[in-house]
RNA sequence: GGAGGGGUACCCAAGCGGCCAACGGGAGCAGACUGUAAAUCUGCCGGCUUACGCCUUCGUAGGUUCGAAUCCUACCCCCUCCA
């Protein structure tokens, strides 16, 4: 490997971009110096994931290391499954049986691998060294922490300070992942802040197993569309990985001005010296929209490919630029037994309006066209054997056929 | 085990016998403006109805009353303090 300072100076700064905390720089140099690979380790829950923007951050900075030529381990912590992460909530979780797991790593593999390398990624469980283990090992383990390091983890001592309970099984949870950076003999681990203080027990831990204590890196959680609150399912503010190009592309765009550059520093493959060179563009008067645009292709073509990346910008354009409609909607068919269809009947059986009622206010504030033409009469009806496209606001829309039944 | 406080629409939060489908804020949706950005302004924001209006909703189940989210009873759940 190119030990050459310029080389290890291009790599420190590439690794620490974004980065919420490396623990410590000085260490993580040293080892990079050495010129062999280092053997980077990230874990994962061993639930289904259906992963988003968000996860990505992390994956992103394993492919990273990947590029700098480094073993980079995808662990699943099958075992750790077994007590769940103690955050308070959800204290027994369900056991998931060995062909869950089998089939939930699959489900990663699908998704992971349109970033990393699948020729260079080894993807481990942690079962393998932790289901053999006897009692008398994992005691072993277990002495070499206290009740007052444990303790300072932030959420152990809310909950402790609170008279909550905390079960000793949740003890068991730092050591467990810890001791997974000892069986692997991690050089670096990765993960989200709030993993930080378990990365910090596998330090330790390594130390005392006469290990060099791996360098720790966390990342940031990466705001959702809304750039307020973290992406996630729930809040409806994400871009699942497995989006549809279109629509991919047209939630990139929808981000603010602002959070565009977050989102260049996070999940860009871009070096940091272009994105420097985008912001001046901007200050010279170059159209936002236009980097934005940059962005949702990088995107969309590393999920999808670039002629789809093409594809969902030129739609893009049309759609909003020039205000044509979309061609390539499915057919769906809506069935009429009394006769030609209200519009409001049609709105909601095509899923464009949640219910008559609000198919009704929309129609009202003049949001609904048919074949791109405006229409204000709720009383409207399609008559049967038609197929048009119906449109509620800038974005939803459905080409539907009435048909007699 | 004892004392007190509370459960209201997606979230927060008023209301405390009729004027309550329920103040206000947030989120959301739509319209205007735009670069499908942000900010701003406007409207909507339980369901059914062209509409008058009707139906269901204020933890759950009963009850009082011409009439209850508001009063009474029981039950369930949450929080605070004491033991």
């Amino acid at each position: 490997m190119d030990t050459s300072d310029q080389h290890i100076q291009e790599q420190m700064a590439e690794l620490a971009r974004g980065a919420q905390d490396l623990l410590l720089p000085a260490e993580l140099e040293t080892k990079l110096k050495r010129g062999t690979p280092l053997k980077i380790k990230a874990g994962f829950d061993p639930t289904a994931p259906d992963l988003h923007l968000g996860h990505t951050v992390l994956v992103n900075k394993m492919r990273q290391f990947q590029q700098f030529g480094h073993e980079v381990i995808f662990l699943i912590g099958d075992f750790t499954g077994l007590i769940g992460d103690p955050t308070g909530r959800n204290a027994t979780r369900p056991r998931l049986t060995p062909e869950d797991v089998r089939a939930n790593a699959r489900t990663y593999e699908q998704q992971i691998f349109r970033i990393l390398d699948k020729a260079k990624t080894r993807v481990d469980f942690n079962s393998r060294w932790f289901s053999p283990m006897s009692a008398a090992e994992l005691i072993e383990i277990a002495a070499r922490h206290t009740v007052a390091r444990m303790l300072e983890r932030d959420d152990f001592s809310t909950r402790y300070k609170g008279n909550q309970p905390i079960a000793i099984h949740e003890f068991l949870y730092p050591l467990v992942q810890g001791y997974d950076s000892v069986a692997l003999k991690a050089d670096v681990e990765l993960g989200g802040t709030d993993q930080k203080f378990n990365l910090l027990v596998g330090r330790q831990l390594q130390q005392h197993y006469g290990q060099e204590p791996q360098v720790v890196l966390t990342v940031p959680l990466l705001e959702g569309l809304d750039g307020v609150n973290k992406m996630s399912k729930s809040l409806g503010n994400y871009v699942a990985i497995n989006d549809g190009a279109d629509d991919m592309f047209g939630k990139l765009m929808s981000i603010s001005d602002t959070l565009m550059w977050r989102y260049f520093e996070l999940l860009s493959f871009r070096p940091l010296g272009d994105i420097a060179a985008l912001k001046r563009a901007i200050d010279e008067g170059r159209n936002p929209r236009d980097v934005k645009f940059e962005l949702a292709s990088e995107i969309v073509s590393r999920f999808h490919d670039l002629a789809a990346a093409k594809t969902a910008l030129a739609n893009f354009q049309a759609r909003f630029a020039q205000k044509t409609l979309p061609t390539d909607l499915p057919l769906t068919t809506i069935a009429a037994p009394d006769g030609p269809l209200t519009l409001t009947a049609v709105l909601t059986a095509a899923g464009l309006a949640a219910s008559g009622s609000e198919a009704r206010r929309k129609i009202a504030e003049g949001a609904v066209r048919i074949d791109g033409e405006k229409v204000l009469d709720a009383a409207m009806r399609l008559n049967e054997g038609e197929t048009h496209i119906v449109q509620l606001g800038p974005r939803r829309f459905a080409r539907v056929k009435v048909q007699k039944g």
